[in-house]
DNA sequence: AAATGTGAAGAGGTTCACAGCG
DNA sequence: CGCTGTGAACCTCTTCACATTT
């Protein structure tokens, strides 16, 4: 059995592991400090990246975030950018490229290839599948589009790391199945279904008409609020 | 100032207003219940419920759920489902429709049509907005795709309650400051920024990279698991 | 007996306050 | 002095254990 990083490690020692819920904030430092970089900054406080950050996150809950990343700052000084963004980039997981299979190539993966090919560099689409002989055979910016029913022999081609479940919710836990079968470790899944699987696989859910009920819940019942 | 729903209520009366982290699963388990309605059944115990939403929800957690919504149950038999399902719909504010106004039209704008049409009949989509003169007239299931320009006015005449974001990064915040100048009270923002509101607006952000990152992050550091 | 309803305990994350260091 | 780093307090949500009711 493994056990858990935290218990192992001295007080002071990097945890490359995060919590959950810290991720996306540290990726949104990660992106607002590379920005900062490419603009010639080499130094930024942790109120500097607060401002950055149109202060949606506080200035404390960034220091409590980057020290967990090891001993990165200055005291009375600040952070210096560029390890820092290596540093981010190593926890995330973006020192590297991951390779995305989409599956369904409707309106949602479309718009979610487009999202990723515009802004996220780290991310390759490399398999694009559908059902419908409309959309088979289809090029978008050089990969085809593939008949699932190939989905086995062609992720054994691309070697996918990360599956995206933009089909309905009908198909979705077959797609899912299949995509775990195939060697894929993590899925993103915007069907509006709880995907059981028998395999350990990492899987986000993306939960619209969820969403959705917490705006009209709070339209109904709640004060508005800003963020 | 509004004192706190909670801190007036005494213990055992119904609070309509719920933590945001429970309304997802309220909606969950209202839409199981009408399924299981629908096919027939008029008494489910928390147990049962939870078999329906496959276990990803503990039957204690539904219990606790459930009974903040007022005395549903029936000890030693379960709830009634019928009662259940309106006063779910009630807290969830999903009694009455919604006029959703969708501020892009591309893939994203397009899917999440889509998806609301096909899924949620209480959101109806009120007004759709575009800036490409390709998209501009063009008509998906009787809402004809306006200009953006024309924004202000066509909001007067539709009297959306709810707005999504579904346009460019660069494009957000200024969509977001119209809608909400134009008397949308919430906001579904799919562009991966932070709006800065100056009125006060309720905003749910869709972080899609932030998602990609939390897979990414737990590829590489984590032990993969099921849900 | 069966299942709800709930106080208490537990777990996890954020904010506070300030010690520590450059 | 300025800013980081961090234990403690705080807050929120989940799980446990069991009293309560039908």
């Amino acid at each position: 059995m493994i056990e858990r990083a935290a218990a192992v490690l001295k007080p002071g020692a990097i945890r490359l592991a995060q919590s959950e819920v810290a991720i996306p904030r540290l990726f949104a430092y990660h992106r607002a400090l590379a920005q900062a970089a490419a603009a010639g900054k080499n130094v930024i406080t942790s109120i500097g990246l607060a401002d950055l950050l149109g202060h949606t996150i506080s200035s404390t809950q960034i220091r409590k975030d980057l020290s967990a990343l090891g001993p990165l700052g200055r005291r009375g000084h600040g952070y210096a950018i560029k390890p820092l963004v290596d540093q981010l980039a190593l926890v995330l997981g973006l020192e590297r490229d991951w390779r995305i299979a989409i599956a369904g190539f409707g309106f949602l993966g479309h718009a979610f290839a487009t999202f990723l090919a515009a802004r996220e560099e780290r991310f390759k689409v490399a398999a694009i599948f559908d059902n419908s002989p409309a959309v088979i055979g289809q090029e978008w910016q050089g990969v085809c589009v593939e008949d699932v029913a190939a989905l086995e022999s062609a992720l054994v081609r691309v070697n996918a790391n990360i599956g995206v479940i933009a089909v309905p919710a009908e198909a979705a836990q077959s797609i899912a199945d299949r995509l775990a079968e195939s060697g894929v470790g993590a899925l993103l899944n915007f069907a509006p279904v709880s995907l059981r699987m028998r395999r350990p696989v990492i899987i986000r859910n993306i939960d619209l008409a969820g969403e959705m009920s917490i705006l009209t819940h709070r339209l109904s019942f709640a004060e508005g609020y800003t963020s």
